[in-house]
DNA sequence: CTGTTAGCGCATTCAA
DNA sequence: TTGAATGCGCTAACAG
């Protein structure tokens, strides 16, 4: 049962900790931040009557003050897949850990949504940003115009593909090219790839995996045998009806990610091919779902959100732990990822 | 391309402002919000040099000044689940409309982070709360002390079993019922029941509703088919195993929750039992993904997260604006779940 | 209609 | 080692 607003005393302050024991607030403060020139005496006196008084400074003025607020924006294009989620609790924990907040803004991967994110976290005064851009992010003037507020910016995984940026991502290259040498050892030779959306500034890493294990394995890849999807239901089933009508099916797909794979898995079985035999499904996680499947995908690719997000928010510290005088080299962290096989 | 802080320009205040124009200080706060005692001409001339100066209050002297942040703390178990984050979307929807940041923490059901959390959310000066407790959380007392600062709570979907708090949560009681009797009309007369952790403060409806529709249809319930799950799937494989061990075996199972239902089906299947033939599953909706299984749940019950986000919030901002005279009534909004039936 | 002033809580510079 | 004084940017009470 709540005290109804009866007793609510005012929040202490430290003037008031001054007034009680006769002494100035600048005295008061400097005992409580440990200052070293103040009387051993006097700064137990102040730190003892603080405690019984629930002495708390009050965040709002120092933010006030020190033009710092200890709150860092997360902009991300939603929670509703467990793959930000896990990319969440990497932040939480660091930021956590250093006593910071975080602000959280979903953009829907709609543009408009991340600029006024970005708007609000801006005005909010957040001491940094992390940002894993929306589907429709072109430009990043928007975040560009956040360096003239000293608001350093660290994009993650899905990051701009433009210079001068700080960044953390896991390179999906090499374990694509893993991914599709797997399926060749197989057996298979044609593969269909269902790319994602094609965003302007996202690298399309897939793809080229996708192109040097062709490559490599001196197997002609044939274009006709690459589709988009924008990750919608529809789309995922009409690229897969594009690749099944083809004179020379493909025997396996590399799905943009589980979604994708779900649905192609889903629309196989409806057109009564058998899993595992008429089609394999190779995918990027996203779902660790997938267990409960009877016919998962064979492989996934490991993109580690967890520790992306954990490693952005390293290096965010970092440049918020830096002299503005000094200039910070731009930096940017690739995690590898994993072929995962099931 | 980022502009290497070169031209860092200082941010304009009110000052300059007045500066400029030789007026002060107060008539550019006055004209910049409309104050109706204000000259028509000095108000655009404010408001046209504010303009060309990019001028943008600065809110954490506004926080300070007013002792408010325009920022509610929302406490979670978890952003893992697809549950929660769809509550998320809820709350940010209208925080956002509202011109509110969302300061977002997750307990992971651990009731000292939960505990953590509060004190950081107090301190940030967090003008309301709101939260889906963990399943430690027995006692309220960390939220109670709260509304010593003023800052009123709200809890939901997780509610604890107290009088005088606010709440919005939706009722599993009466879809319970339907739920089971869908069951009996389907012919089965033993249905397992296995519920999820006992919380000392959350309302076990589902058990409620597992009983009332027993007695309204005249069948005898055995305790026996009462088991409980930690919700971990070596818990939920346990519980399973107990009421499958049964002379009288149920031939069907009302699941705690989708997790626990996917792994019931998981388990029957390992042990060659018939989906829908053998066994049945009935659940509760936490996972928009069981659509992706050969064999769902034949129903579940839907909780609505997003309304009771949504709704939870309102509450909330309607507490904000209510002035600190007056009293509020304890409000506790029930949402009506229901069976979907697939 | 407009200007002057005070003050929110704190850190910090300057004096003592 | 301590105190007095200043100011961060803004709002609002008060005075003209």
């Amino acid at each position: 049962m709540f005290y109804l607003h009866a007793m609510s005393e005012k929040v202490p302050t430290i003037k008031e900790i001054a007034r009680k024991l006769n002494i100035s607030i600048s005295t008061v403060s400097r005992a409580l931040h440990d200052h070293p020139s103040i009387g051993l005496r006097t700064k137990m006196q102040v730190q003892k009557l603080a405690a019984e008084m629930n002495y708390e400074p009050n965040q709002t003025a120092i933010q006030f003050k020190q033009g710092k607020t200890f709150t860092i924006g997360l902009i991300l294009p939603n929670l509703m897949e467990e793959y930000f989620s896990l990319a969440i609790n990497g932040v939480e924990e660091l930021a956590f850990k250093n006593n910071y907040n975080v602000l959280i803004g979903q953009s829907h991967d709609d543009l408009e949504r991340e600029k006024k994110i970005v708007e609000t976290m801006r005005k909010h005064r957040v001491d940094g940003l992390l940002v894993s851009i929306s589907k429709q992010t072109g430009s990043i003037e928007h975040f560009e115009q956040l360096d003239k507020y000293k608001i350093p910016v660290v994009f993650f995984d899905r990051v701009p593909n433009v210079p001068d940026i700080h960044s953390v991502w896991c390179s999906l290259y090499y374990s694509t090219i893993d991914a599709v040498e797997l399926l060749f050892k197989k057996g298979h030779q044609r593969i269909g790839f269902i790319q994602g959306p094609l965003s302007l500034n996202i690298k399309n890493e897939r793809l080229d995996g996708y192109i040097e294990a062709h490559k490599r394995n001196k197997i002609t890849l044939q274009e006709s045998l690459i589709a988009t999807t924008d990750l919608s239901k529809e789309s995922t089933t009409q690229a897969l009806e594009k690749l099944l009508s083809l004179k020379n099916k493909p025997t396996a797909i590399l799905a943009f990610n589980d979604t994708v794979a779900l649905d192609t898995i889903q629309y196989a079985k409806k057109k009564k091919m058998k899993i595992n035999k008429d089609i394999s499904v190779v995918s990027y996680a996203n779902w660790p779902i997938t267990t409960y499947l009877d016919y998962p995908p064979i492989a996934s690719v490991e993109q580690f959100p967890y520790e992306q997000g954990a490693r952005a928010t390293e290096l965010l510290f970092k440049l918020l732990n830096t002299k503005s005088d000094q200039t910070i080299p731009y930096e940017n962290v690739v995690l590898k990822s994993e072929l995962i096989i099931h």
